[in-house]
DNA sequence: TTATCTGCAAACGCTTTGCATCGGA
DNA sequence: TCCGATGCAAAGCGTTTGCAGATAA
């Protein structure tokens, strides 16, 4: 299963998990390939998926393991929209979450300033980080959809569901 | 079980319950009792354990059912800070809130606006109903024992959770 | 009277843990 | 060689569901 990535590829990507002082592995590789290259958020049921297609079987474990190692060497981040589950995406450009409390899709915002700490928080002596958005309402398909009135509520999951869908 | 609620504290509280077009049960009553008295976020586990404190026995999944029709209707809200739990509290005032990296704990931030649509995202059609802020790095508390040295991971750990407690 | 909620148990989904084995540095 | 990662199974946690019986309106 290590055959699947093009040498220059392979390269790269050992580069980066070896700047980020992790051992390069194949499952790291694969991982951190299949992330990079789809962009958007994705859980880790997606993952499991898309590698699934191109053939590969990686246990539940270590993906999670290798998704942990890679988010707290910071080469890809998870985003918090909700309990319960896990959302993983890589760490290209800063950005925000709108949540749709209609369909449920997640969609990305672009961060305005563009970095981690975008936003100040009334908390003195505190050492900011990260300050993140989530945004919730009715994303604008839905807001379309309802306008038309013609697509009822099977419809619209099918339609608007970016986010569930495989990598 | 019932006897609880003093009957001005009932009355009060039937009438939010009334007002938010919500029947008057006994569960409903003694939780949003509880998560209107003590403030803060806590998770569904500390209500439990606060319940079970003063001598009163819900089933989870009836406090589970009690939060989400308070939450669906406006009375309490939860907090997003993470996956994997759900974090309730009153619905008084707007406010985000920062999560510590180093002990855990979470800190609510008063918001500057106040209102729910407190920033607007970067997405047109959209209908924005609420802008939440995740704020992370360390807490102050965190950055001062840090800063004294004296304190090891388990005194830290005791000390500053506010959040983990019971309410 | 009727729609709604409670209470109990059991299932569910996602994530983590334990441990023997394997493999990169 | 040796520490760390993998692979497998199984447990863990928080949450949801199903349904009979109770209860507010």
């Amino acid at each position: 299963m290590s055959a699947r990535l093009p040498p220059e590829r392979r390269q790269e990507l050992a580069a980066r998990l070896r700047s980020a002082r992790l051992r390069v592995t194949t499952p790291r590789l694969i991982i951190l390939d299949a992330l990079l290259r789809v962009g958007g958020h994705r859980s880790v049921e997606d993952v499991l998926r898309h590698l699934q297609r191109e053939g590969i079987r990686l246990p539940r474990a270590t993906v999670y393991n290798v998704i942990r190692s890679l988010v707290s060497s910071g080469l890809v981040m998870v985003a918090d929209v909700g309990p319960g589950r896990m959302l993983v995406e890589s760490a290209e450009r800063w950005h925000h979450h709108f949540v749709c409390r209609e369909c449920g899709s997640v969609i990305d915002v672009p961060c305005a300033v563009g970095a981690k700490p975008c936003l100040e928080p009334d908390l003195p002596g505190a050492e900011v980080e990260e300050a993140q958005i989530i945004w919730r309402g009715v994303c604008p398909r839905c807001v379309a959809a309802r306008a038309e009135g013609g697509l009822d509520a099977r419809d619209q999951e099918t339609l608007s569901r970016p986010t569930g869908g495989s990598i």
